[in-house]
DNA sequence: GGTAGACCTGGACGC
DNA sequence: GCGTCCAGGTCTACC
């Protein structure tokens, strides 16, 4: 069952998949080439499908599996606009970067649309789970989460959706932690899905907020187990770019680029993107760094 | 507001 | 095969 989204120019599939390394995990799935992404996904009726996007002369075209109704062909359509970020207008960004020789490339690669979830929870969790942790390490741990706790897509049942916070809440600390191997992130995660199944905290509600930047980042403080990098993480995927997500990779990386190499801490990798302003996280995510490391 | 130490896992390394 | 060390952000207690 085939649906397309019309798209708006500079507009590049691979580019949002190759953004970051969400494409390498559950639920996504993508090939070699990365062209092409695949999601198996639960919608709110309960049913579980697999989306495979594509890129084509009409725009993004969407291959389901099985017969959806109308009101599930709209909530795959929105799902996947938000997963590909087709609601942003970067014009301005683009303005900028032209003139930034580490930046110019952007436009002509259509960059700068970073690949989401389709819940925000999702992200939110994701998030938290690759802190203080290896890549490989994030991989497994997501891996152990969606084989555990997702529900499996009928026609292939090695697939499974993300679990759902009501699914996630319903398992213990010491289930997540000895089984899923989550190891002392077990209570933020569980703690995440209860008080998201609950609605004491709604997330979803993030992705439309009318917070100004610092007051939404509160609120994402406010989550256990969410510190500032993963709070500008989060804030990047909202398409919010005031904040930096500085990991160790970054110190390094912005030390090697504008200071020689020396000892420096967050406020140094502030410093060197501050003239960005709104758009700092942006530039700073796809800053070319090809001649550091 | 700033800082030190604990948290947990798995990979790398030495024996 | 076993033990030790290390990397990776966040939380909490303390100053």
């Amino acid at each position: 069952m085939p649906l397309t989204l019309p798209i708006a120019p500079p507009f590049s599939l691979a580019s949002i998949i190759r953004s970051h390394g969400w494409y390498q995990l559950l639920p996504f799935q993508c090939g070699e080439d990365a062209t092409r992404l695949s999601y198996t996904s639960r919608l709110s009726s309960g049913k579980v499908i697999l989306l495979e996007i594509s890129q084509s002369d009409e725009g993004v075209t969407l291959d389901v599996s099985g017969r959806l109704t109308q009101t599930e062909q709209h909530e795959v359509n929105d799902q996947v606009r938000w997963m590909l970020g087709l609601e942003q207008d970067l014009s301005s960004f683009y303005d900028l970067a032209d003139k930034e020789p580490k930046l110019r490339r952007m436009r002509t690669h259509s960059q700068g649309r970073i690949l989401r979830s389709p819940t925000f929870f999702e992200d939110v969790l994701k998030t938290m789970l690759t802190t203080n942790t290896t890549w490989g390490g994030t991989k497994r741990m997501l891996q152990n989460l969606v084989e555990q706790f997702g529900e499996p897509l009928p026609a292939e049942p090695a697939r499974h959706a993300f679990p759902t916070p009501h699914r996630l809440s319903a398992s213990t600390e010491a289930e997540l932690r000895s089984v899923t191997r989550l190891g002392y992130r077990s209570p933020y995660i569980l703690e995440l899905a209860q008080h998201t199944a609950s609605a004491e905290l709604d997330l979803e509600s993030f992705k439309t907020s009318q917070l100004d930047t610092p007051d939404l980042r509160k609120e994402l403080l406010s989550i256990k187990g969410i510190g500032a990098y993963a709070a500008a993480n989060l804030l990047m995927l909202l398409g919010r770019y005031d904040y930096l997500p500085v990991d160790s990779w970054a110190l390094k990386m912005v030390s090697l680029e504008w200071y020689q190499g020396a000892a420096i801490g967050v406020k140094e990798v502030e410093q060197a993107f501050e003239r960005w302003g709104k758009w700092k996280g942006l530039a700073y995510w796809f800053w070319n760094w090809e001649n550091q490391g």
